[in-house]
RNA sequence: GGAGAGGUGGGUGAGUGGCUGAAACCAACAGUUUGCUAAACUGUCGUACGGGAAACUGUACCGGGGGUUCGAAUCCCCCCCUCUCCGCCA
């Protein structure tokens, strides 16, 4: 959510980044400081009010103490008036405010000044692509045919238990999984992060406070009878721990990873998308997340890619890091970069880590602020990214990693599968 | 799931209708003292939204929502949460 004030002082500048996320704000943007002056104006009406009444209540209060019982209850009289005047004002301030906040919370993010413009991928722009260990020649077996050759990844039995996007791991398969999770959560370690093991279900103000909803509603899992939601990623509830936070400048930045299994309906996904490893409704990730000083966010940004970067080359996969076109980004963020790697079996990129500054978009809604050194209270920035997503790092590993004998395990990973090769 | 107790500022905790945005203590922060640390002393110490150039000032908030009243942290209703006991159970 963007901040009132910023809207109001930078009208002009609002709307024109807006054009960079495609989004035709002028209209939205003078109704809502239209309302935005009602408000003010009203609440000023009913604090003048209320004033009024206060100090009329005391008198009365006073009177009665005095034993002038006539005198207060003359005065009680007019206390009547004010009352109706003050409920209808009341009102106003209620449904304007409500107004207010349906309007501010459909407005995305600005994205960042150096936002490539372009409405759809293709206007993304490759910043950096390593992409010397792509295989020249040679036939690759798409991961869902090692997959079953190898009788590690089983989705036919998964779709039996669940459903489709909902696969079953089996012998070195889950193995593979559990050393990756563990070689994610040890290099956070090793950076930095705070590891945290948070709850896989949210309540809907958390949902609220990083923005999956009101704007992904349809994509996450719900469970009505307790009003609960499913995350579709770590970031919900481990950003939600500072929601209503006031952190001291001093505890800056704060820098939390956690592993999680991740829900997503996927709805409307179908094809190519969503075969093999692809696209999955349970997913298990690693989830990298700051919290900023605002002037040090960009600064966090560039060194989460950094870490990512390093995590592929460690890895030793292909892969190459995209800047998002404001039209490609998501509703929240003001920068993101998308990390790809290279499918050897179906010769094409799967995303696998989205990295991304929210600047104080999130923090707005979630209220999470910090004290600086004379007292004055700020909001924070907020990051996030994937450290990384498993699904299609494995879809890459397995198929760039087949030989005639089986799949080399990268050196990294040895030590965590204790084993070198699936057979 | 059943029964009971309770939810007050960063923490402990006082406050049962007006003088309480909230005592006291602790923590925190700043200063004095000190060779340093500690101790002691002094001071500061909730948030949000308004008004004002500023000093300052208005309003709201004592789990959430509603109600009674001239006036509510305090009384009433609903909801949520926590704790204790019982039941069930990884």
């Amino acid at each position: 959510m963007l901040q009132l004030s910023f809207i109001r002082e930078k009208t002009a500048e609002v709307i024109d980044r807006l054009k960079l996320k495609n989004f035709d704000g002028a209209e939205v943007i003078s109704e809502i400081l239209r309302l935005d002056d009602i408000r003010r104006e009203t609440q000023k009406a009913l604090d003048d009010l209320q004033a009024q009444s206060n100090t009329l209540a005391k008198e009365i209060g006073k009177l009665f103490k005095q034993g002038k019982t006539q005198e207060a209850n003359t005065l009680k009289e007019n206390t009547a008036e004010l009352k109706l005047k003050a409920k209808d004002l009341d009102e106003k301030l209620e449904s304007t405010r409500k107004e207010l906040d349906e309007l501010l919370v459909r407005v995305p993010n600005l994205p960042h000044t150096g936002t490539p413009s372009g409405r759809t991928a293709e206007d993304n722009e490759i910043i950096l692509s390593e992409e010397a260990l792509i295989p020249s020649s040679g036939e690759y077996l798409p991961h869902w045919d090692l997959a079953s050759k190898y009788d590690i990844i089983d989705f036919t039995t998964g779709t039996k238990i669940t459903g489709s996007g909902f696969p079953l791991y089996k012998g070195k398969g889950a193995r593979l999984q559990r050393a990756l999770i563990n070689f994610f959560l040890d290099e956070a370690r090793g950076e930095g992060y705070l590891e945290v093991q948070p709850p896989y279900m949210v309540n809907a103000v958390s949902a609220f406070g990083t923005g999956q909803l009101p704007d992904k509603d349809g994509q996450m899992y719900y469970a009505p009878v307790d009003d609960l939601y499913l995350i579709p990623t770590a970031e919900v509830p481990v950003t939600n721990i500072y929601r209503d936070t006031i952190l001291k400048a001093r505890d800056l930045p704060v820098k939390n990873a956690a592993y999680s299994a991740c829900f997503r309906r996927e709805a409307g996904s179908y094809g190519k998308d969503v075969r093999g490893l692809n696209r999955l409704h349970q997913f298990d990730k690693v989830e990298i997340v700051q919290v900023t000083h605002p002037e040090k966010s960009y600064q966090a940004l560039e060194e989460m890619r950094e870490y990512v970067a390093g995590l592929l080359r460690k890895l030793e996969l292909p892969f190459r890091i995209v800047k998002l076109c404001g039209g490609d980004m998501s509703f929240t963020s003001a920068l993101t970069y998308d990390f790809e790697v290279w499918s050897a079996g179906q010769k094409r990129w799967l995303e696998v880590s989205s990295v991304s500054n929210f600047e104080a978009f999130q923090s707005n809604r979630l209220k999470l602020r910090y004290k600086d050194e004379a007292g004055k209270i700020h909001l924070a920035h907020t990051l996030n990214g994937s450290a990384l997503a498993l699904p299609r790092i494995v879809a890459a590993l397995l198929e760039i990693n087949q030989t005639h004998e089986g799949i080399m395990i990268p050196e990294v990973l040895k030590p965590y599968c204790g084993f070198a090769m699936i057979n």
